[in-house]
DNA sequence: AAAGTACACAACCGCCCGTCC
DNA sequence: CGGACGGGCGGTTGTGTACTT
């Protein structure tokens, strides 16, 4: 194994490092200072990644670094800065010097997850968020929504779906608690909330992201941001190389208003959750292919891939007359960010089986459109009533537009 | 006491974006 | 404009420990 002049064709070692690999690492940084991460696997032995040498350095091995927990002290000053600030790790650091923000990130997630278990606010004292603030503490808990009593309504509907407590409650209905234990279902939340809301102001079809630039990066990441696949497919370019092509095309074509796929596409089985081995998207028109794209993207993002999400889908159970929901056993981080991959089990006896909307088939249903169950509250019988047959119009209408369903009773 | 399970925490990876050249 | 690189951060994975059976 040589380091000379092969060193693009040898493979990158992973995982955990070695202490040998820490030492000489520290030697690089001793002889050639700090940066320039990438001339490491050409001036060393160590063949690991640019990326990963520095976050070894920065996050371990760096001279200045504090060891040891968090003090009393700096996490009333994580907590302070958290209110203030929102999760910035990155800007976190400068106040707590020794901690790194990935440090500072996984002492406020294990703490809020400690926290919202013994039911305590993550703030101590009365501290309020602004309201800019507000929409990226998504971990803000009931008692210190109401502490910041001047939030708008958007924002405390949000908080409310971020908080730990009871979404659904109403009569006839069984208590559902959305426990959220782990930040990316924070997100997903997030997103449904955003897109699907019928309490938010905007329930117009508002995409999930504003700008023009953004707008198109999801389409065209949905089926790019398995990175390494298409590194396989095309030898003799690095990823990095890909990464750069891409968003140059992306930025480019948003510019132009044009579509990221000028053909018809068909995307990878492992993208589309393939149950029946069919192919659906060939006949789509641009906008249609773009929507598919968006709707993978925000699976991708969310942490799951769609075997996972079809496997652990909020349902619907068949209880008395009322539909209610249920995680179906799994884990509450896997609870499907996607309303449309929604379980229904009927509670008309005639249609007692379960059924699955594969999210894959063509005109999927718009995010504004879909009645999600993780968002209905219900103060009384009649909006229970009303969200119920809500839901059950909108699945007779997929099943009008001949959505496919798949029966898994 | 041993095996199994759940949980906490640390460490790492991958995606995205900005900046520089 | 495009390539290289660094940085931020969300999310996942691996490992150690506590608890239960």
């Amino acid at each position: 194994m040589s380091n000379s002049n092969g060193s693009d064709t040898i493979k990158l070692k992973k995982g955990a490092w070695s202490l040998h690999e820490d030492a000489i690492l520290k030697e690089y940084v001793r002889k050639y200072g700090e940066g320039n991460w990438d001339d490491v696997k050409k001036k060393t032995e160590l063949f690991r990644c640019g990326k990963s040498c520095r976050l070894r350095w920065l996050n371990h091995l760096h001279p200045d670094l504090k060891k040891g927990s968090i003090t009393r002290e700096e996490e009333q000053k994580i907590v302070e800065l958290h209110a203030k600030i929102g999760p910035k790790w990155s800007l976190m650091v400068q106040e707590l010097p020794g901690r790194t923000d990935n440090e500072i990130k996984n002492f406020w997630n294990i703490r809020t997850r400690k926290r919202t278990k013994l039911g305590l606010p993550l703030y101590d004292q009365i501290i309020k968020p602004h309201d800019h603030e507000l929409n990226v503490n998504r971990e803000c808990t009931l008692s210190n929504k109401e502490q910041a009593d001047d939030v708008s309504h958007e924002v405390k509907f949000k908080n409310d779906i971020f908080s730990r407590k009871c979404i659904l409650v109403s009569n006839g209905f069984e208590p559902f608690h959305a426990s959220i234990t782990q930040p990316h279902f924070s997100n997903m939340l997030c997103n449904n909330v955003a897109n699907t809301s019928p309490t938010l102001t905007n329930t117009d079809e508002t995409p999930f992201m504003t700008n023009a630039t953004e707008s198109y990066q999801p389409q065209f990441q949905g089926c790019n941001s398995k990175c390494y696949k298409i590194v396989e497919e095309l030898p003799g370019r690095r990823g990095n190389e890909i990464d750069n092509y891409h968003n140059i095309r992306t930025k480019k074509r948003a510019r132009a208003s044009l579509p990221l796929y000028d053909q018809i596409i068909n995307l990878c089985d492992f993208e589309l959750n393939d149950i029946n081995g069919e192919t659906c998207l060939d006949g789509l028109s641009n906008q249609h292919q773009a929507h598919v794209s968006q709707q993978v993207h925000k699976s991708d993002t969310h942490g799951s891939n769609f075997e996972q999400l079809s496997n652990s889908c909020a349902s619907i159970s068949n209880s008395n007359t009322s539909p209610t929901l249920s995680s179906r056993g799994a884990m509450e981080s896997d609870l499907s960010p996607f309303p449309e991959c929604l379980d229904f089990q009927s509670s008309d006896e005639s249609q007692l089986h379960s059924y699955s909307l594969i999210h894959k088939y063509p005109l999927l249903p718009l995010r504004s459109e879909i009645p999600h169950p993780m968002i209905l509250e219900h103060s009384n019988a009649n909006q229970m009533h009303s969200s119920e047959t809500r839901l059950k119009d909108w699945l007779m209408k997929m099943e009008r537009n001949q959505f496919l369903w798949r029966k898994i009773n």
